[in-house]
DNA sequence: TTTACATTTGCAACAATGTCGCAATTATAT
DNA sequence: ATATAATTGCGACATTGTTGCAAATGTAAA
């Protein structure tokens, strides 16, 4: 059902893609591109319709981007509004949100005015560190 | 002179090309993408040839890439090898290097092991905002 | 400074990702 | 149940990432 309120209180055509597709952002815990979320499709979708069905979910604020060198965009569902760290793992590749760990104490150069952020470390996760 | 005896110290070999590019990067204050260097070499090249020697640059450490959002990889000349911050710009789409803006005072949980990190500030730059 | 060898370049191709118009299909409000 | 608004699937094409290979160029050694 969460998916379904979800897509209704951003006031978004509830459609079966889309409550497919944000099903899977519900389970999932790292960042999923367009091809991730084929893959995960168990009714296989149109690529523009996954395209664009991230395009409306970060337009509308569900999902942010995090753009990672040497992949497609990924996207994870948008927690707290607070500026928090993603962690890239270079074994396993998966990118996934650090939610606890925020960011603070560092403040812009004159007449720069921050919108938003994307804090990525790159490193080894907790599950191939081993 | 300074692009050449970089080249050497990285103990790459002189070409043309390779001076060009490093060139560029070294007038230029914001970061760079393949087709950004094409536009501004005047002695054009093939882009396969500007893809690889991006690439042998991030591999030596030369440069190194800053993922953006809506746009191919941008790179920026290596600086100090501290944590510092990039600011992409929404209204001129540049991206460049706070280098002087330091992060500092996070941990990240048990178990995770960093090897680099890329924080971006996306929002309006001082020459835009105003 | 010429030769022999190592590397880089340009070209052609192709894969992956991003993007859009349009007609057919599906959701919503009445 | 219908009219209307929005979404989907398809086809196409643009941009970016990537590689093999032969020709051109850089380097080191003679």
């Amino acid at each position: 059902m969460k998916a379904k309120e979800l897509l209704d209180n951003y006031n978004l055509y509830i459609t079966e893609g889309r409550v497919n597709i944000l099903d899977i952002f519900l389970k999932s815990n790292v960042g999923l591109s367009e091809k991730d979320i084929q893959d995960r499709l168990s009714k296989k979708s149109d690529r523009a319709t996954i395209y664009r069905t991230l395009k409306v979910f970060k337009e509308t604020g569900i999902v942010h981007p995090v753009s990672a060198e040497g992949s497609a965009t990924k996207y994870v569902l948008k927690k707290e509004p607070q500026e928090h760290l993603h962690f890239k793992c270079t074994k396993c590749r998966n990118i996934s949100c650090l939610a606890d760990i925020q960011i603070s104490g560092y403040e812009l150069p004159q007449g720069y005015k921050k919108i938003e952020s994307n804090f990525l470390i790159i490193g080894i996760c907790n599950e191939c560190n081993n």
